[in-house]
DNA sequence: AACTATTTATAAGA
DNA sequence: TTCTTATAAATAGTT
């Protein structure tokens, strides 16, 4: 801006140059002083010129020790979340590294993609093999348990559905003694009237059986993601 | 600048305050590189926000730390100056009374101005007066010793003048007996040359007595001075 | 240090 | 925040 546009280059003339130094340092001070006061800002602004001259702007009402004081505790503060971050970092990295571990560990007992198990050594091998027959052990082990329990719990519903069975069929002759028209009205009706009633305990033995078929699915994932953490 | 002027005044209003801070946060920001630029100056402009956002700007391969140590350094050579400055005051002050003494003094003993004299106590007086007795005492014997000295010298030039004087008669009686032409041409020119043989004696001894004058005069001065500077 | 033709910054509005 | 534009302000070159 003036009587002719100039490129942002050092001004080679030292004469020039002191006088735009002092132009436009007075510009810059103004400047500042218009934003401290329209934006109730804080502005510390020193200058050396090129014969390390200073000069310096501050708000009024402030020192330039205070402005340096708190821009060394931002800095810090920077510092400290440029460290947190630093650390979280870090944190990530190591929970990837396990987490690849995992997947192969993971791939290495599926036996999967073919080339998977190249990397092993025999005896690594070995050792995963035993590993897999004892876990193979401890699966059939829970499967037997898994199996006892259901089959203990289905013999116990089969009892008691028999009792309620025979307690329906005496009600039912006591009442054709009592009431004959009741009796052999029609075949059918006694059958699905047996029916009814085991139908209500099938639908009951429905839930239960899918939710054993869930919980033990769940803890046993559970058990072998912990294998593995402490295998990583 | 811009479509309307605006007053140099907090601007109340949050949204427009934030947005003028910005855009001419962005301005000062702009300017001071150019300073930098154009003139090689090392700036450095810290700013927070009313909500305490904090930016800067710094002269590029400039780091703000740089300019705050410059800039702590410069303070402390300014401290420097001003103490050197202000030591400096002090001993003048302390010159100048030391010069009023003096003076004072000077006219105590000159007993001049009338009035001079009774800024002190008869104690004062008394004392001074004794001093200056010693004092008239001690020029006294000086004096003496000066006039003892400058006969002495005297009496010596005199007895040497007679002596050659002496010496100048029996060669000039030697040459009248071999050349009786000589003896009583003219009784004025026997005067004469007696008075010519004097006169250059009279003149070394005029050199020396001027000298003498001068001298004990002049340290005469000092001394006393001397004692002056004892005295304040 | 003052002047002034220009360039630049920016207030207001979108 | 960003863009536009009319206008205010800064300043380069000159005296």
């Amino acid at each position: 801006m003036g009587r002719g546009k100039i490129e942002i280059k050092l001004i080679e003339n030292p004469t020039n140059r002191q006088v735009t130094y002092s132009k436009r340092r007075n510009g810059i001070f103004k400047k500042a002083h218009e934003l401290s006061v329209l934006c109730d800002a804080k502005v510390s602004l020193i200058m050396f010129s090129k014969n390390n001259k200073m000069h310096e702007y501050i708000t009024p009402g402030l020192s330039t020790k205070k402005i340096i004081d708190q821009y060394q505790k931002t800095l810090g503060d920077i510092d400290l979340w440029r460290s947190h971050y630093e650390k979280m970092l870090e944190n990530l990295k190591k929970l990837k590294d396990i987490n690849h571990k995992l997947r192969r560990q993971i791939r290495h007992r599926i036996g999967e993609g073919g080339m998977e198990l190249d990397d092993l050594s025999f005896q690594q091998l070995r050792s995963l093999e035993e590993d897999m027959n004892s876990s193979i052990a401890k699966i059939r082990e829970r499967k037997f348990h898994v199996i006892k329990t259901r089959t203990d719990t289905c013999r116990k519903k089969v009892r008691s559905l028999e009792q309620m069975n025979g307690n329906l069929l005496l009600e039912l002759k006591e009442k054709c003694v009592i009431h004959p028209q009741f009796l052999f009205h029609d075949e059918g009706d006694e059958e699905s009237a047996v029916a009814l009633a085991n139908g209500a305990s099938t639908l009951y033995s429905f839930c239960q059986h899918h939710s054993q078929m869930n919980l033990p699915h769940h803890h046993g994932g559970e058990g072998f993601k912990n294998d593995d953490l402490r295998l990583g």
